[in-house]
DNA sequence: AGGGTGACGATCA
DNA sequence: ATGATCGCCACCC
């Protein structure tokens, strides 16, 4: 059943909410999945949530652009699972002009996070 | 309390 | 385009 090593902790919810939200046949991305369940700059969690909670639609979450993160026959059977349900690649992308699934405009409430500006990079 | 970690992401070479 | 590096940040020992 739920390997759940993680006890319940908000970022884990908003997280694994935020996932289940991506219709079927559409696809999101660390990045954005973070974002929409109010974490920003906590791609690496969702990673993190993917691989340890399961009965989530692991499947539809890829790197950004649409890329593949997993190497072997784990990608490859995500993208398997991703082009049964309709979504198309082009190239080692998934489409994401397409499929990429839009969370709700307000992207829930920002939490208690700070914008964070990017800085120059050199 | 401290340090290592990762299914990332943006930038650089 | 591809590969290396650096920055991130809550989680887990």
């Amino acid at each position: 059943m739920k390997s759940k090593r993680t006890h319940s902790t908000p970022l884990v919810t908003a997280i694994c909410n935020a996932i289940r939200q991506i219709p079927r046949g559409h696809v999101s991305s660390y990045g954005a999945v973070a974002k929409a369940a109010g974490y920003p700059r906590c791609s690496r969690h969702v990673a993190r949530v993917l691989k340890q909670v399961d009965g989530l639609p692991w499947q539809r979450v890829l790197g950004s652009g649409g890329r593949i993160s997993l190497r072997g026959e784990l990608g490859m059977e995500q993208r398997f699972l991703l082009e049964s349900e309709g979504v198309r690649f082009r190239g080692k992308r998934a489409d994401m002009k397409v499929f990429e699934h839009r969370f709700a405009v307000g992207k829930r409430k920002p939490r208690a996070v700070i914008p964070k500006k990017r800085l120059p990079r050199k």
